[in-house]
DNA sequence: TGCCAGGCCGAAA
DNA sequence: TTTCGGCATGGC
């Protein structure tokens, strides 16, 4: 019988690794009943159990531990930002709906790719595509669980053909992965310069990719290069604006208007607000 | 069983 | 410029 090691991550008030990670931002996490939650980011994976003020990391090598600080934001005052949004009505049943609620720090690459898979399908089957994708072609994660694999470069996706990608039952998206995959491989997109560029230039710029629109551009720059300014505007979104934004969502929101929301997708998703 | 999903592309009007 | 069908697949 094997003993587990314990480390302990201090968390910020007020956060929830389940809002956070359950709020469809990210689709490599599962929950125990026991609510241990589990899953990779990258090439990392955590199993984790929330204490109080603390995160458990079960089995996690010291060295990992700014890694997973990193990923849930911990740098960022996040009550702060959902006093900003509650000023509004909506967003402040929205806030206190989740008020766990972070835009994880993905990793670029990642980001971009899974929200491909996105398009047009719901979020169980977005996390088994990407699960399968991760089996198939990336590598294990050292002190992980068998089958639990790393997220797959576009260096190895680049190489595959449609045939190749076939087993993830990805069905039409799986000519945009590999466009993506060439196209950051090649240096025609560079990820680096979309975390930098004004906002209308960086969507741009991801949209030369085949199969990526103003929707899965805006999801990359904000869930993998963190750029808050970003607004994916899906199905959900685009009902809540205009049912309770007629006029446009609150200007004052503009420079963080993503991870707003991602509080509102995630009110509206779950609460059915946008057909109440 | 049928609807629809964190969309996008390309043709037609 | 706007509208709309098609795209693959499988949860619910």
């Amino acid at each position: 019988m094997s003993t587990a090691i314990w480390l302990r991550l201090p968390c910020p008030d007020g956060f929830s690794p389940e809002e956070s990670l359950f709020c469809g931002q990210c689709f490599r996490f599962t929950q125990e009943e026991d609510g241990t939650i589990s899953g990779a980011a990258g090439n990392h994976y955590i199993a984790l159990t929330h204490r109080g003020d603390s995160l458990l990391l079960e089995h996690c090598p010291e060295e990992d531990l700014p890694f997973w600080e990193n990923y849930f934001d911990f740098s960022t005052d996040y009550n702060a930002l959902k006093t900003l949004f509650s000023r509004d009505e909506t967003m402040a049943l929205a806030c206190a709906f989740a008020p766990g609620i972070r835009i994880l720090r993905q990793e670029p690459w990642e980001a971009l790719c899974s929200f491909i898979l996105s398009q047009s399908n719901n979020i169980r089957r977005i996390s088994g595509i990407i699960d399968r994708l991760c089996r198939q072609f990336g590598a294990p994660i050292p002190g992980a669980p068998e089958g639990i694999c790393s997220f797959p470069s576009p260096e190895i996706l680049a190489l595959l053909s449609v045939e190749d990608l076939a087993p993830l039952r990805a069905g039409f998206r799986a000519k945009y992965v590999l466009d993506a995959a060439r196209k950051v491989v090649s240096g025609q997109v560079n990820l680096e310069f979309a975390a930098t560029a004004p906002l209308p230039q960086a969507r741009e710029h991801l949209m030369q990719i085949y199969g990526v629109g103003v929707k899965v551009a805006d999801c990359a720059l904000l869930y993998g290069l963190h750029r808050l300014d970003a607004f994916p505007i899906d199905t959900w979104i685009r009902k809540a604006l205009a049912r309770y934004y007629p006029q446009g969502f609150p200007e004052e929101f503009l420079p963080w208007q993503g991870a707003a929301q991602q509080f509102l997708f995630h009110y509206i998703r779950l609460a059915k607000r946008a057909d109440a």
